[in-house]
DNA sequence: GTCTATACAAAGATAGAC
DNA sequence: GTCTATCTTTGTATAGAC
């Protein structure tokens, strides 16, 4: 069926980015995860390595954009709560050698026209998240200002957690981050 | 003089970190940034890229060791002040492309056993870095239990501002970031 | 200790048959 | 649309002269 290899080869992307970033991965790995052939690549990806890798970040972007959008939004603690859970598999998977797809698109990449790119594609997806949990904060009765900053807050602590996580190879750093976002939803401003 | 060569070796290394990764990273950007020929890099560090990479990253690990020793401890709110101000300058970098070297060694590698070395050392530098903070609150005054969970979130708001800012390539994300650590402090526990 | 030259492998990018 | 084969570049690693 058409666009099923494509879609294949943007699954593996996504796969790739998070465990060995954008210049540790290499279109062997591509092509080895999703079965298909060498030139296929270039045929569904004229760009190469610079419009695959756009592709899946984006990709990856929108699906937890979607995720956060589906927080409930009964109180701001709740959202925060909800928010920890959600994202307490994927620091697991992060300790267990993943990571954030976004995240692998600014490291390692220099200032060249398409490394401005894709930092500008990471760029685009952390504020369309700090937008959407800013948004469930407020539904949640939070005050517009306290939201933005709380949500940006959260943010920063998820990929911070990642790298810390990564680093230890276990859960261990989240749980004090999650203990401290929890008080943090206690007091605000 | 004996080591002048192997040091500029070194300092370019931990830029070449900050900036490209340890994959994104060649000898090509050490040999320029150091002025050093090739063979010199085999001679010096006959274990090769990881040998170097290790050298660098523990380098750096122990220099903002010693930085964050040197925050003052008048009191808790001082202390994360003084952290905030230290970090500005290093956030200004990684939005113009510069990074943290010691992060670096935990995304971009796989789980092969030098990759594992790499990790190892990330996780033994932010541990000290978080003990150090950690120390430093608890002479403010803060107890044990709450400066420990407050400097491992401090840590972590600074791994994920050095992600988000460097993303947007300007400073922007670390000033609700900042206001958010300060309210934090105003409310342990 | 430092340099030049080079071997060897891996990665990205193409061409052309099917 | 998919596959095999190959070109070119880059990067790690090594050998050996000075």
């Amino acid at each position: 069926m058409a666009g099923e290899t494509r879609e294949r080869m943007i699954e593996a992307t996504v796969t790739a980015l998070q465990h060995r970033g954008v210049a540790g991965m290499s279109f062997t790995d591509i092509l080895a995860g999703s079965g298909a052939a060498r030139g296929a690549i270039y045929h569904h990806f004229p760009g190469g390595k610079a419009q695959l890798v756009a592709e899946a970040a984006e990709r990856n972007g929108c699906e937890v954009r979607a995720r956060l959008a589906a927080l409930p939004a009964d109180s701001p603690q709740g959202v925060v709560a909800a928010f920890l859970e959600l994202v307490r598999p994927v620091l697991a998977a992060s300790a267990a050698g993943g990571g954030c797809a976004v995240a692998a698109l600014t490291v390692g990449v220099g200032s060249g026209g398409d490394d401005m790119t894709l930092r500008q594609i990471a760029s685009t997806a952390f504020t369309a998240w700090g937008d959407q949990l800013a948004e469930r904060l407020t539904a949640a009765g939070l005050g517009p200002d306290a939201a933005r900053d709380l949500a940006t807050t959260l943010i920063a602590l998820l990929q911070g957690a990642h790298v810390l996580c990564r680093a230890a190879g276990d859960l261990e750093p989240f749980e004090p981050v999650a203990r401290t976002a929890m008080t943090l939803v206690a007091h605000p401003g």
